[in-house]
DNA sequence: GTGAAAGCGCTAACAT
DNA sequence: ATGTTAGCGCTTTCAC
């Protein structure tokens, strides 16, 4: 039994052959006779020979592989684009390279730094936040798909939900039931869903003719003691909000939690979540669609790849409002 | 502008040395003088030169990438033991490519292939089930570590939950609480967690001396609908439950919708969730260290990248019992 | 301290 | 239909 792992002279050896047949056989190239063939698959099976990957690598440039990159695999939505990236690079016979962030800049360049020396065929990634500008030297030749997020300083194609529209969506539903004091829990507005989806919120506002009170709103790392002052805060305000907009999971997590028996206030919240419909009698909540965000990503990606070269092409996946609890029953 | 990307040769000639010291540089050999040293720095600058990855893994077989191989990533206990096992990768200088099987033997048999392919230099694996024979013969000579569930046919380094004592202690906690009727409510018993979780719980009540009963015993795919019609059967059987034990988050998440306004029974549930403290006013589980699993997992298996010889070990990692609600104030 | 030669395992181009 | 030669970009070995 050999030590190292046999290659393709070896199986050469073992069939009898000139070694070029048998990469014909492994590539189904044609060009060999059926005896050949099978007596050539017949060692293979012998020596339980696998090509190397990098020695073709190396020939080909071309890994049939991609990357992925993102902040935090652990975190929902994020786990769940992957996993659509994924199914897609199957499908296309690549497998996916995951790296992780943590949300860290230099971690992020670094990440794709090392993909791009691993010649991966394309990047997936879902920026930290901030600029991007590195990609142009870094990732040359390397095409590069934003999810998720955009990041500045860098035109590429992008797939992202309508968080505006579907956060103006929600926000107008909330009206629509009447509600005239509507406050606003989202994380820092330094990350660019929050921002979008802040900025759906006030559209709608401004639509209904309803004008923004900074005191309604909570931008900030959603951690439950502070949520708790705010809405202690709102709760004792002269003019309490009557209803409260969430503009990500998280943030709503927290909030159910925090906000204990105050049962007054109606809600809704951005992405939906287990449990949303046995929480508080059912929350409303505006579904992003995650699946379909990794799906139309990975298929632009691969599109690239297969050499669609047109200018970069953003594409915005819509979100659906679903209803639950009063809400569900309440005037719209 | 040079099309393809640049080589250590085109380093040398820009720098005007040989392209060995330009190898000693990147590689951190020493044996090159600072001035020289410096010239190549600045020239790979120049050119936005980075090595190639395949040719250096031909040269040398050493990725410094392991594979994870599981069967989803979407769901949460996978990508949080992902989100683990790349920490300590990365800590490490290692990326980790992740495929998924989606449960399905043959696809994961083919993942593995793959990634020995590609020269992985370790593996994870969060087997589907069944059988992983074929691994002897495919992944001769890559360390394979066993992450949450065991394989059958192969001993090999393994993390695991104790899903056994867990379970024991999440259902003994019910009975301490008074109930002599506990229903179980998990996944089909061919998933190694949900027998093992199903074992805790028939050992816990033999400890207590109450007799196994069947009738009270849901072991399949936790739909909403079924397990609705089996709360409702037991609901108005004339014995009822008075209190159930969940073997898994999905099997909890659907429970709890498919519980409705039963408010009677006490719940105990593997797996700590989200809303836990919020639902049916707080939930008690058995939470699941899965971050240690992870962490565990990959140092387990870094240290037989190290060169440890020794023979496989077997790691449990100890379940925490969380009390909330009801029962956390009820006699103990 | 520096450089030239050889070769990792494979595929592309060219024989035969 | 089959085999031979060259070389992908790098590290290893061995000269100097």
């Amino acid at each position: 039994m050999l030590e190292r792992r046999p290659t393709i002279r070896d199986v050469a050896a073992h069939a009898g052959v000139g070694f070029k047949s048998v990469s014909r056989v492994i590539n189904d190239e044609g060009h060999v006779s059926d005896a050949l063939r099978i007596r050539i698959e017949t060692s293979i099976a012998a020596l339980d020979y696998r090509p190397n990957a990098a020695a073709r690598v190396l020939r080909k440039s071309v890994t049939r592989s991609i990357g992925f990159v993102c902040p935090e695999i652990a975190e929902p939505v994020q786990s769940r684009l992957a996993q659509a990236v994924e199914t897609v690079a199957a499908d296309e016979g690549s497998t996916l390279t995951i790296t992780l962030t943590h949300s860290d800049a230099s971690r992020e360049r670094a990440a794709i730094e090392s993909l791009v020396s691993r010649q991966v065929d394309g990047i997936v990634l879902v920026p930290a936040g901030g600029s991007i500008r590195y990609l142009t030297r870094i990732a040359r030749g390397v095409p590069v798909l934003l999810l998720d997020r955009l990041g500045s300083g860098l035109p590429a194609d992008a797939v992202l939900s309508d968080n505006t529209g579907g956060a103006a969506t929600g926000t107008a539903r909330l009206v629509a039931a009447g509600h005239r004091r509507i406050a606003f829990v989202g994380d820092s507005d330094e990350l660019f869903t929050q921002q979008e989806r802040y900025d759906g919120y006030c559209a709608a506002l401004v639509d209904a003719g309803i004008a923004l009170d900074q005191r309604l709103v909570y931008r900030a790392i959603p951690d439950v003691r502070r949520l708790r002052q705010q809405l202690e805060f709102w709760r004792r305000s002269p003019n309490p909000p009557t209803a409260l907009f969430s503009a990500n999971s998280v943030a709503t997590m927290t909030l159910l939690e925090a906000i204990g028996d105050w049962h007054q206030p109606d809600l809704v919240a951005f992405d939906d979540f287990p449990l949303a419909d046995v929480v508080r009698g059912g929350v409303t909540v505006v579904a992003q669609d995650v699946d379909t965000m990794g799906r139309v990503g990975a298929q632009t990606l691969f599109r690239r790849l297969a050499g669609d070269g047109g200018s970069p092409i953003t594409t915005r996946v819509s979100t659906a409002l679903i209803e639950r609890g009063a809400l569900a029953r309440s005037a719209s």
